[in-house]
Order: C-alpha cells, then sequence, then structure tokens
DNA sequence: GACCAGGCACATC
DNA sequence: GATGTGCATGGT
C-alpha cells in the first residue's frame, strides 16, 4: 500500500521545512513570474525580473501596457522565449487591469472556478500558470501540477506519467485537506526535491522517498 | 557540445 | 483526443 499523499507532504516538510513561497514581493510580481517562468530555470526568470524592476515595470502595471513590445522582449530576455513571453505579458496584463481590476476587486467576488475559467481564456495561460496564479497570488484553494509533480510522483507509482494534468489535480485536492496554505508549501516542497534530486537520476538513494519506494 | 529548466499555442492526423 | 513542434536563454 502507498503512503498517502498527505504522509508525503509530512516527509518532505520534516525534512526540508517552509519554503516561503512564491518568491515575489507583491501578488502582481508573482503573476509576473509565472509567466516568465514557463518552461525556464528560475535563476533566468530572477535576472529578468531584475532587469523589470530596474526598468519600473513593476511599479505599476500600465507600465507595462504602455511599453514597446520589442522593449519589453529586449527586458526579459535572460528568461528565454523572450518574444512570445512578451506577448505572453501583455495579455496578461491586460486581463489583471481590465478584468481584475487595479484594485483587485472584481477578483475578490469571483469565484474559483470561474476566476480558473477566465485565467486559462488568457492567451499564454495555461493550467498550470493559471494555477500559480491562482494559488499563489490570490490564495485560491488550488493544487499547482507542474512536471515534477508529475516526474516524482509517477516514477513512485502514483499514477501513469502521462496522466492528464487535470486529473492529477484532482487526484491531489481530494486527497489532502482542503487548505490553501498547504497545497502552497506542498507544491513548493516538490519543486525543492525535484531540484535536489529528481531530475535526471530516476532512482536517486539519497531522495527522502526513496524508502517510501516499494 | 549536449542536455535541461517551476509550459503553452498551434498544426496536423 | 492524442501527438509533434517552435519558442531561447544560461547553467551544468
Amino acid at each position: 500500500m502507498k503512503k498517502p499523499l498527505y504522509g508525503i507532504f509530512k516527509i518532505l516538510y520534516d525534512h526540508y521545512g517552509p519554503q516561503y513561497w512564491w518568491p515575489a514581493e507583491t501578488p502582481f510580481e508573482v503573476m509576473v513570474g509565472a509567466v516568465l517562468t514557463q518552461n525556464t530555470n528560475w535563476r533566468n526568470v530572477e535576472k529578468a525580473i531584475n532587469n523589470l524592476k530596474r526598468a519600473g515595470a513593476l511599479s505599476s502595471p500600465k507600465k507595462i501596457l504602455s511599453m514597446p513590445e520589442r522593449k519589453l522582449a529586449a527586458l526579459i530576455r535572460p528568461a528565454g522565449y523572450f518574444n512570445i513571453k512578451a506577448k505572453r505579458l501583455k495579455s496578461m496584463v491586460g486581463f489583471y487591469v481590465s478584468t481584475l481590476g487595479v484594485g483587485r476587486k472584481i477578483a475578490g467576488r469571483l469565484k474559483t472556478k470561474r476566476f480558473r475559467d477566465e485565467l486559462l481564456s488568457v492567451n499564454g495561460i495555461g493550467p498550470e500558470t493559471a494555477d500559480s496564479i491562482l494559488l499563489y497570488s490570490f490564495g485560491r484553494r488550488v493544487f499547482v501540477v507542474d512536471a515534477y509533480t508529475r516526474r516524482i510522483f509517477s516514477r513512485h507509482g502514483y499514477f501513469a506519467s502521462d496522466l492528464g494534468y487535470e486529473h492529477i489535480r484532482r487526484l491531489f485536492e481530494e486527497s489532502l485537506p482542503p487548505d490553501a496554505k498547504l497545497y502552497n508549501e506542498y507544491h513548493a516542497l516538490i519543486v525543492r526535491l525535484g531540484k535536489d534530486f529528481c531530475r535526471t537520476v530516476p532512482k536517486c538513494e539519497l531522495c527522502p522517498l526513496s524508502h517510501e519506494r516499494k
């Protein structure tokens, strides 16, 4: 019998302690980072975010909207895919200003399901980016699934490696207490574990979960 | 020089 | 509905 997912959380938490996610100064910065980190090393994202900060582009969403796309792309160059991500940032910030409202008043009234659907309709925001924004920027109770989650838990036999995003998300949400703080910490711990051990080594004996393997 | 990193949209079958 | 491909930098 496999250890419950909540048990895995406890192992990780005992091993690593709190992760204090998301690494950003403001909720808006979380949203920008969520787009920039798509298939990209966080170190590269940090360089791009620092460029944006120096340019004053994170102090107000409208600065990003008024900035020429080429200039925006140049600033986020270190994060890779800079042309496509410049477009995605523009559409994401457009949504932030128009639909969510600058004071986030509208967002507060949206139910999470509706909020998620709205985010998914924005160009450049897919399931993981939407869920990262919902959880880490707005504190909504949504479990974030990423490549590490899929890789680690499929290797440990919890599901097939090609199981769909929504199925994996549902599995975690239905197996865990409904607690946004828990989801926050759990996803961060999974990423921490993935960075440490589960990159290219399928079975690493140093992994804190290795003794849980059947 | 190959391989990878906290995905997504779009084309094609 | 599933599968393949382009997007791009910087670290190991």
